[in-house]
DNA sequence: GGGCTGGTACTCGGATAAGTTGTGTCCGAGTGCTTCTGG
DNA sequence: CCAGAAGCACTCGGACACAACTTATCCGAGTACCAGCCC
């Protein structure tokens, strides 16, 4: 199981943007950040599509959130870019093969599906409580305030 | 994110074994699920290198759990099919780029790589406290007593 | 000098190719049962 | 009738193709700024 790099990618834009007024561009963020422009780009396009960010298009233009940085949450990002579907699809195993189950008997849910669906619900409650704006307080934090300076500059140049 | 789908195969193989005396050969657990039978051979040599079931060659061979039903977690069996690392991987974004925090300043984890890690080991715990045993006994609960034996007396035949 | 218009350079957006991992298949090595033969 | 040994059928195990998805890239459409021109 592995999820797509590019959420990893788009986290961390999300925490860049999170401290920007004004648009920034998705050539900047790939700069920042060392990765494909190109592909980034199309993280960025997943969180638009979501809601997350708007693009400004034009010559100044670039990318915002659209919420307050405490309205979004990781799980958001991660559902923008990875989809929201389950690791684990359940394909009704018990419904084949010479000993299936019939359908009508199927009222209650396969319990190996059912477990698969708490952990999964766990693992998404776990992220929805953490808001872009929490990893950004904790990037504030712990991350030397001359290295945060110069990163400001260096965005807005 | 999308799991392999052999570990929904690998759960239901260890739930049939649960109830077995006597080596189930993996054609048969092939034709009693429909599913390919070369295919769910490489999931039950996985179990088998992970040692939650024993292998035993021969004319009347198969496969049984190596250990009590009960003593066997959700999360083993998806661990030894689906591998133990976790779907996220930090590769550490912030000591990349023009604005890279350098190594001697990154004593502290990267917040998003925590965030994930926790929701990975919570996502783990869910899966670790419910044993093969109980989804078993789940099944034997809610499915007719009928098709219980009618699937038993299959098996042995 | 002010307003308007055309040009331009920049932006995002979707459609288009390689690499990697999951999926499915095949054949060979090994083991235990069965059967045949000899005593 | 019994013991031994060879044959055989079945099993698992690892090595080999195919497909889907992630990753990465390119080019086209659209927009806002800027310069030049007309009033």
């Amino acid at each position: 199981m592995k999820m797509t790099g590019g959420v990893e990618w788009g986290l961390h834009c999300c925490v860049v943007l999170s401290s920007a007024t004004e648009p920034v561009a998705a050539a900047k963020l790939a700069e920042l950040h060392d990765v494909s422009a190109t592909y980034l780009a199309k993280q960025l396009q997943l969180l638009s599509r979501a809601g997350l960010v708007r693009s400004t298009p034009g010559q100044l233009g670039g990318y915002l959130l659209t919420r307050p940085a405490t309205e979004i949450t990781v799980l958001d990002v991660v559902e923008a870019i990875d989809g929201p579907q389950p690791a684990f699809r359940c394909t009704e195993v018990r419904q084949r093969g010479p000993m299936a189950v019939p359908p009508e008997r199927c009222d209650t849910p396969c319990p190996i599906a059912a477990v698969m669906d708490t952990a999964d619900r766990a693992w998404r409650e776990s992220l929805r409580v953490v808001t872009i704006g929490a990893l950004a307080a904790t990037v504030t934090a712990t991350t030397p305030g001359e290295l945060l300076d110069r990163a400001r500059v260096w965005l807005s140049a």
